[in-house]
Order: structure tokens, then C-alpha cells, then sequence
DNA sequence: AGAAATTTGTCCGTATGTATC
DNA sequence: AGATACATACGGACAAATTTC
């Protein structure tokens, strides 16, 4: 099989599988989780794509990672019943400047923006959403 | 060559070489970073190797990417003056979900949003335009 | 409008180094 | 010393977004 990835990449649906097991309490806090290899057994996967599942894990701060030793499901480091999973990722890309935002910048309409979406999940639904916009020559 | 990483792994020599290069104005702020096909070529490097050197770079704001075009050098890395005049102004206000937005929030089209703009003013000029999405039923 | 080239994104398989048990 | 587990690195392949012709 070469390498279909349509909708969510590969990676970020084992994330969320291991989420899951994690919050769900399949993988008890403190514990460890199973091994690369094993995952890559059981989801079929390489381990670059197992690493880099847990690397989104470990970016939110659900599962710490321990060199020779393994990945441990997170004990909340607040002291209190935080429940709450937050996620956020980031995009960059290039937008053209409407009515508004050509005022703002003094700029003409169309011209060439650069916008950050930063996108806020808490348990999975989005919470927010923060677009950041500057002109190309403003060193902000 | 094997794989020899004593010290420092190469992919974090690699980011530093590259840090050095647009702190020192090699590569100028805002401007598009080597193709990771280059850099391969410059450093040797297969490009997993480069790609997790930009990630280290990307992951301190220094620069970022966009797919299908390249990687940018950040505009921003906070310079240390602060004799500027700031300002800032926000506002609140209801906007009707896109289609982007609608599919984030998982609300129909054209629902309505509350949005939050902060414009800065840096010496009388826009440097930078906030603005943050929040459903209604959002539980932010 | 459309095809090709460029560039980043994802995934695979493998090999080797390093840390822990 | 040996076994296990994570870390780094390579090379190849295809997908998706953008730019160029």
C-alpha cells in the first residue's frame, strides 16, 4: 500500500485514538503506554508515524516521554481535576486585504496580507479561533 | 556515514546554522527560506533531517511555513527597543460564520459568531490585527 | 484554462546510536 | 552483558498546495 491519507493524516488519527484510551482511562495516568514497536504493530504504522502521533500528544502535554524508558500517560501537573484537554495548531498562509483590513493597513484592496490562524480546541470542539493579520513590510 | 550523533544531533546543528543566518540578516525578515530540496544539497542532509531542523526553528516562532510555497523567516522575533509608542483598540461585534469558520465551529454557514478585533497601532501605523472567533454556546 | 514544475506534507521501511533496566 | 525502548538519520514514494509557463 502506497500512501493513502485523504481527510486527517494518519498521524493525528492515532493521536486522537490514544487520546481517547488515555481520558477514557484504557491507559491509566501514570502508566505507561505501550511501546513504539507495539503500537506500530497494532496500528499498522511505521514509527515515524507512531513518534509523531505521541509528539502531538506530548505537545499538549498529555504524555511525557522518557528516553530508555518510555511515554507515560500525563499526571496533571495543576493539582486540580483539570479534565480539560486543550489543543491549539497554527497555520500560516497569504490573504488578500478586504475593505477593512486595506484601511487599516492603509493598503489597497486585494493587496497581499499575511494571516495566522491559531485554532483552540477544548476536548476536541473548537473554542476559538485567532486570525492575526500584518503586511508584508511591517515589521511588527 | 551511519548515524553518528554524539553531541549535538544534526538536525539541531542544522537550526542553529540556520538561526544564525536570519538573526544575522543572511536571510532577510520575510523572506523565503532555501527549499528543503536546497538545503538538502547545502548540508548534506536527507530531508526528514532538514525538516526537523525547520520544526525546531518553526517551533520558536522564527519561522514559519506554508505549504506549496516555503518556508518564511519571521518577522518579529521581538527586538529589544521599546522607545515605540503603542496603542491599541478593540471592539466586539457579531459576524456571520464562513465557510471555514462554519466548518471549525461546526455551525451552519452564516450563524453567527462573536468576534473580538484588536487593532495595534505602533507610532500611528497598523502593525497588527487581531481578531478571535468564539461561538455563542461556546463554553470558552 | 490547463499542464508542468516546484515545494511542502505525509508515510513507509530500514539501519544505527544512545539510554535505561 | 543482554534486552528493551526511545532518538537520530537515510532514502524513496506519493499527496496536496502553489507557482509558472
Amino acid at each position: 500500500m502506497p500512501t493513502p491519507h485523504y481527510g486527517q493524516p494518519r498521524y493525528r488519527v492515532i493521536a486522537d485514538e490514544l487520546k481517547k484510551r488515555i481520558e477514557g482511562g484504557v491507559i491509566p495516568a501514570g502508566s505507561l503506554l505501550p511501546s513504539e514497536s507495539a503500537l506500530c504493530a497494532e496500528f499498522q504504522a511505521a514509527r515515524g508515524t507512531i513518534r509523531k502521533a505521541i509528539a502531538v500528544l506530548r505537545n499538549a502535554s498529555l504524555v511525557a516521554t522518557e528516553h530508555g524508558r518510555g511515554t507515560y500517560a500525563n499526571l496533571q501537573p495543576g493539582g486540580g481535576q483539570t479534565d480539560e484537554d486543550l489543543e491549539s495548531e497554527t497555520l500560516q498562509r497569504q490573504v488578500l486585504a478586504d475593505i477593512e483590513l486595506a484601511a487599516l493597513f492603509d493598503v489597497d484592496v486585494g493587496a497581499v496580507l499575511i494571516e495566522q490562524q491559531l485554532v483552540d480546541r477544548r476536548n476536541g470542539a473548537v473554542s476559538r479561533v485567532v486570525r492575526t493579520y500584518r503586511s508584508l513590510r511591517s515589521n511588527g
